[in-house]
DNA sequence: ATTGATGCAAATAATTTGCAGCTAG
DNA sequence: CTAGCTGCAAATTATTTGCATCAAT
């Protein structure tokens, strides 16, 4: 759990004004299992009974996807999502009741060297995604 | 290389009407090495001397999606490319020039049971992209 | 005080849809 | 014939941007 204090040495550290908007997003994130969409950023931002703009609310993830705090994921759907970036790891989406759920380790870290060898390509990050059905819905 | 006829028994076998429309999307996709995003498709199309609109465009890519002739992938854009369905594989996009190029082998089928066992996910497909600098970007 | 952050409204870009007419089987 | 396709135009959804104002440092 962090709190609103290490969310600001976050910003301070990168440089970006503490500002209300900002922390309410990081808090919002935080106190959500899996990565949201803006839509749904937006709706629980409300619930704090934040006035914040939606134009501002795509911003602030911008700015904190590009200093790092942030990660921009995507489930085949036709738009983005964000997470706190506290360690890179994986998800299973299922299709049918669209329950996220992460997976720790990931498997794909050792194949970085062969693809290099192999095909002379330098990886800086990948995603990897499962699809299927959770536990609640193939049982 | 496939032909004119084999896209015509292909849309046969799906029960699907053999129009120019959905041969010139398939040829199309054919000639290309990698997956194309809508508006590319639709240019290439356009030299094609086809006056197809682009509403059939989409129509058509989502019907031979769902009948398992395309594949429908995204690579962290905010759009989707499609490209023919010959056996599901992976890719290295370059985040320098947009080169993509395909991995033949995917390391992560051997995972699916660890999956289902540890987490009881029931995994139907996955998503597996890498991005970096290709040969060209990064020597 | 100065730079960066925000609000508002309008613009873009990708994709979807309603409906009428056309065409492959 | 007739169910399924297509064209056209308008609507939707996610996201971005210009510009004037405001607030954090």
């Amino acid at each position: 759990m962090l709190s609103i204090d290490s969310f600001k040495n976050i910003l301070k550290d990168k440089k970006l004004k503490v500002t209300d908007g900002r922390l309410d997003v990081l808090t919002v994130l935080e106190n959500s299992g899996t990565p949201l969409d803006v839509a749904e950023i937006i709706v629980r931002l409300k619930k704090k009974n934040s006035t914040i703009d939606q134009a501002t609310v795509y911003r602030i993830l911008e700015t904190l996807t590009t200093k790092g705090v942030l990660l921009k994921v995507q489930f085949h759907e036709d738009k983005f999502r964000y997470e706190l970036n506290i360690g890179e790891h994986h998800h299973l989406v299922c299709d049918n009741c669209g329950h996220i759920e992460a997976i720790e380790d990931c498997p794909v870290n050792a194949i970085y060297d062969t693809v290099r060898t192999k095909q002379g390509f330098k990886i800086t990050h990948h995603s990897l995604e499962f699809f299927g059905l959770c536990k609640k819905c193939h049982t």
